[in-house]
DNA sequence: ATGAATATTTCAAAAAATGGTATGCTTTCT
DNA sequence: AGAAAGCATACCATTTTTTGAAATATTCAT
């Protein structure tokens, strides 16, 4: 038989259960019980107990007295205002579309989520040769644009306690592998207030990036264009400066205006 | 500001994460764990577990250092995913397909999803002379019959923004390509109780949509007609109405069908 | 700098999840 | 109809997780 299986094996109730929700959240007919334990591998009682709680919350529904169950309304209606409230998401992928639309090449939002430069949002270019980076996806910190000017917008502690944990691996020739390459690099970032990575991660792949201004002087977003080296030059790349910087200004407002306690109006 | 709050006193791990998620999913806008231990009253060090593990697991995201929260890309994922597969082999679907029988034309069920409409689902006419568009795809709010429906019900200030980082895109000569034109467009829409797209997005493409009933006035559900002029005309098009408005209603209708009485012992 | 507000860690007690096994209900095969 | 098979559900000792008050650390405002 097919072995395309979604085995679950979180570490936590929780992550089981945010797994199961998302195997459920899959499915297009009514599903068993039966079902899921092949599917996912977990114990029948289990998953159960799990089925049964979230029938319980009305999370899901049982299809008459029979063992099919399906998704609740709760469990939609969760889905729904979930989607219908999402805007500040949408406000800034509105944001990045405007800012592909102008300068023609992929963009996309970055945050640093631990050790790594982590995809939040990413729009592509309608230009044939293009690099596929999905959101959701993670880079090392120190072989990418954004990467670097998290880096150099850290307290310097912060930023050796950060390198301390991460391989400074080489990708390509241009990678900053070692320590003093990077602190160099990155004290030129701080001073220049962008950064590029000029086929330091991916042959053939410039990016240039600017931060995101944060309440405070320190952000966690970046802003980055990306194109192969074939169509982009550096030296056009920072033609862009102007029109990603405007673009970081909008993606901070929108932020601003959706926090709440800072100091805007209410 | 006294409590009309949500206080969260679910009885089991489970059954407080579930709650905890419609909370957050209620949010549109960022949201700090001191706002949210005001908001349920759940105590400090455990909403700090629960974000936590729902930031380890993708499902939040945090704007920074800072200490504000947002929903994270899996959750809207899943979200997504749900309201998709949810339609195809469901009882929505059937309503569709009844309805696309009565009227002879394509239809289509969406969702608002960040800022674009989302086509959850979609049934084909048999007409040999079609539009073809798979469900999964977006559209713009701005030029779609559905988008109009989901402005004209938002409150003005979700609306104001979400607009604000939308690009107007001019598609035809009809497009609604200025905030004024739509502004209008919209209330005309509210007064309706329906909406036209006639020929804003594609040339000879005419679609008219209604709400699908939600539980406070507001939805996130969208049902409509899509057909080239070629075939129907606005004036015929309205005639299409009772059928769409009785296809809406049963929607709504399955949507509900969450037995009263179903409240958990415990 | 100082104090206030907020986030995070700690830890022992309490609660819940776990899953092998046992039981009971339905369907299906002969 | 009766028997066998497949499946859902109950049981419960053990393991694991959660809980939340208090303590500590961090950040923010002044």
């Amino acid at each position: 038989m097919t072995s395309d299986v979604a085995k679950i094996d979180g570490d936590t109730p929780t992550m089981r259960l945010l797994a199961l929700l998302e195997v459920i959240a899959e499915k297009d007919q009514f599903f068993t019980l039966q079902g899921l334990v092949e599917e996912t591998g977990l114990p029948k009682p289990t998953l159960h107990r799990m089925l049964q709680q979230l029938e319980a919350a009305g999370m899901l529904q049982r299809d008459g007295d029979s063992r099919h169950y399906g998704t609740g309304m709760r469990l939609r209606r969760l889905a729904e205002t979930l989607l219908m409230n999402n805007t500040v998401h949408g406000a800034r992928h509105g944001v990045l579309s405007r800012l592909v639309e102008e300068i023609g090449e992929s963009c996309n939002i970055t945050a640093l989520s631990g050790n790594e430069v982590l995809y939040l949002d990413r729009v592509e270019t309608s230009a044939p040769l293009r690099f596929y980076l999905h959101p959701g996806s993670r880079v090392p910190v120190h072989a990418s644009a954004s990467g670097k000017l998290f880096l150099a917008q850290m307290p310097p502690a912060q930023r050796k306690r950060l390198l301390a944990h991460v391989t400074l691996e080489r990708f390509t020739p241009n990678t900053r592998a070692d320590v003093d390459a990077l602190e160099h690099e990155i004290e030129r970032v701080r001073r220049d207030g962008y950064a590029f990575d000029d086929e330091e991660l991916l042959p053939g792949l410039l990016c240039i990036a600017v931060l995101v201004p944060g309440s405070k002087g320190r952000s966690n977003l970046g802003i980055a264009v990306q194109a192969p080296t074939m169509r982009l030059t550096p030296e056009r790349a920072r033609e862009f400066l102007p029109a990603l910087q405007r673009a970081a200004e909008a993606i901070a407002a929108i932020d601003a205006e959706a926090a709440p306690g800072n100091s805007a109006s209410a």
